[in-house]
DNA sequence: GTCTATACAGTGATAGAC
DNA sequence: GTCTATCACTGTATAGAC
């Protein structure tokens, strides 16, 4: 159906707007006007605005999370892939500045229902996990080196990249964004 | 005068409210329960919400720039000077699990005006900068390094706490921020 | 599944008295 | 410098028809 993906495109533009905008200022007018249909409609597919929050971070992990797995699954070295994950949050800049879905949440996380903040602490999990499976990959190639070591890494990567996705934002210089994911890669070696 | 602070009082409890909350979801009114005064009152102070950020933000700037100032006077190695550096960070989320002002501000970057973002901005240079100087100085000590490298390197460490203070909140693990304050201080050398 | 109409709390902001 | 009273507007949400 084109016209009952409706719930689709409500997800989507109450992303966008929220990587945008915040939590706060993303409005059901504001959707409303940018799919093209009426407020009750929204209600009707989400109940509630945090329902509709919840929605959108629930969407934003489970794609994030297969966007990790072809990664992890891809025969590329740790480095090509570390150069793949780092592009996840240069893609998300390109397109239109946008924050990092979970970022911006995680910087309203105090507007959040108990079920979003959740799933933002999951998302922070899985980066680390992800990471940290990269590092132990890598490490194994050399020498070994201790699990809290590891995690502290993956950890300083994961900060670093939605900290220059901050940054960029902030300083609207767009190369910062460039220049950090270059030197996450000197940490891995 | 112990009445006329009630300008400076607006001041911290509209920081505090932005730090916690986001530029948004920080409101005349919650200012007004906490300081004590009627609405008209905070609008007497700063004619429009677009002023009070601006206030918020240039003070916010000037405090901060103070406090780098007083950690390079001291006579600290650079590595001390560094663990100084992020024990800021650490500070901010100790208390209350504070949000950087300006991180939050540049969330909230599309809601600001021209002259609240270019403080936001400003004050990634700011950062950026001490962090140069303090890098330059500590390779003075050993070998030289190139100026692009140096900036790339601030802006590392620059990104990793903002984003590692962000991380703190997502996560809602108080050890995030130290784990990657110890492995910056491994960054420098 | 979508609409019109509406309820009602909260928003930033202003007028004018003290 | 602070107040009371009030403004126009926007926010989320609901009722009920189609």
């Amino acid at each position: 159906m084109r016209t009952s993906d409706s719930a689709t495109r409500i997800l989507d533009s109450a992303q966008r707007l929220i990587q945008q905008r915040g939590v706060k200022a993303m409005s059901y007018a504001d959707i409303s006007t940018e799919v093209g249909v009426g407020k009750p409609t929204i209600h009707h597919h989400y109940a509630t605005k945090a329902n509709l929050v919840e929605a959108v971070a629930e969407r934003y992990f489970k794609v994030y999370e297969q966007a990790l797995g072809q990664i992890e699954a891809s025969s590329d070295s740790p480095e090509e892939q570390l150069r793949a994950y780092a592009r996840l949050f240069q893609n998300s800049y390109a397109d239109d500045q946008n924050m990092c879905l979970c970022g911006m949440l995680a910087a309203d996380i105090a507007l959040l229902s108990e079920q979003a903040a959740d799933t933002v602490a999951r998302f922070s999990e899985l980066n680390v996990d992800f990471l940290s499976r990269l590092i132990s990959r890598h490490r194994d190639q050399s020498k070994a080196t201790e699990p809290s070591h590891i995690e502290a890494l993956a950890s300083l990567i994961f900060s670093s990249l939605e900290g220059a996705l901050l940054m960029a934002r902030g300083s609207r210089d767009p190369q910062v964004l460039d220049r950090v994911s270059e030197n996450i890669l000197r940490l891995l070696g």
